[in-house]
DNA sequence: GTATCGTATGTTATATCATAACAAGTCAAG
DNA sequence: CTTGACTTGTTATGATATAACATACGATAC
């Protein structure tokens, strides 16, 4: 299986996840407007959790809005589309690393860069339902 | 096994972590202060997950500081000594329900009313290390 | 008993994260 | 080309959290 630690052909992973997100949104009849894209671009280029104002800040040097609800409502737009994760424990979000696919995402969150890897946990259901 | 939705007699396990708490600080060494007991019984006896500044208010009730760090101190405490576990879900904090044991603890969160019960996930290791 | 030192408490001030509410612009259906 | 739903942008504020400093407390050494 593959590890999220593994270094992998990131453009090409980006642009997979552009792919995917238009024909998302296209099938569930919602737009992907650019202020939209341009979020889930800046998740992908970066590569890990991010902070709604840090996401904010590079919206308003690509010129668009310059207050938080714009980062914020593009933000839970992708969240609510499966595209990015929010990770609580971080007040941040993500890039889904698994996007399209059903799973159970789970975080592992290193305590102290905050780097972070998404990992498919389809036991936890299991766990959680064996408890 | 015991299941956190089952009814229980509340003062009995309440009086018991107190119990438990102030023979944990003692055998590591550190105090159990007025704040930090009285922090530690308002989330007892709530018996839910409570956000910081509505702990500070029941302590501010109860003559103590007045502002944000008196809570967010205690509360810490009583996290480092895994007497209280913080919900960043929620933002908030709720006390051990299994304290002295270890547990991985692991929290279903009622999304409508916010309730919580805390499970022990034995499993949860197992499920991350076998992905 | 009191000097000392680490810890605890309380305060002021500010940083950080998030959303309510409203106005103006966009876009597709009829 | 108008209507109605949605999107974007703004102002303003709310909610959560911590840095930094001053004072007080408590145990230990002397």
């Amino acid at each position: 299986m593959t590890n999220a630690f593994q270094p992998h052909n990131h453009s090409q992973c980006s642009a997979h996840a552009l792919t995917q997100a238009a024909s998302l949104c296209a099938k569930q009849g919602v737009r992907l407007t650019p202020v939209r894209q341009r979020t889930l671009e800046i998740l992908l280029e970066e590569h890990r959790a991010m902070g709604a104002y840090e996401v904010l800040d590079r919206l308003i040097g690509d010129g668009f809005g310059k207050q938080p609800p714009v980062a914020y409502r593009a933000l839970e737009f992708l969240v609510d589309l499966g595209l990015v994760h929010r990770i609580n424990r971080l007040n941040a979000f993500a890039a889904c690393a698994h996007a399209g696919e059903t799973h159970s995402p789970t975080f592992l969150i290193c305590q102290t860069c905050h780097s972070i890897a998404e990992i498919p946990a389809p036991r936890f259901q299991e766990a959680i339902t064996a408890t």
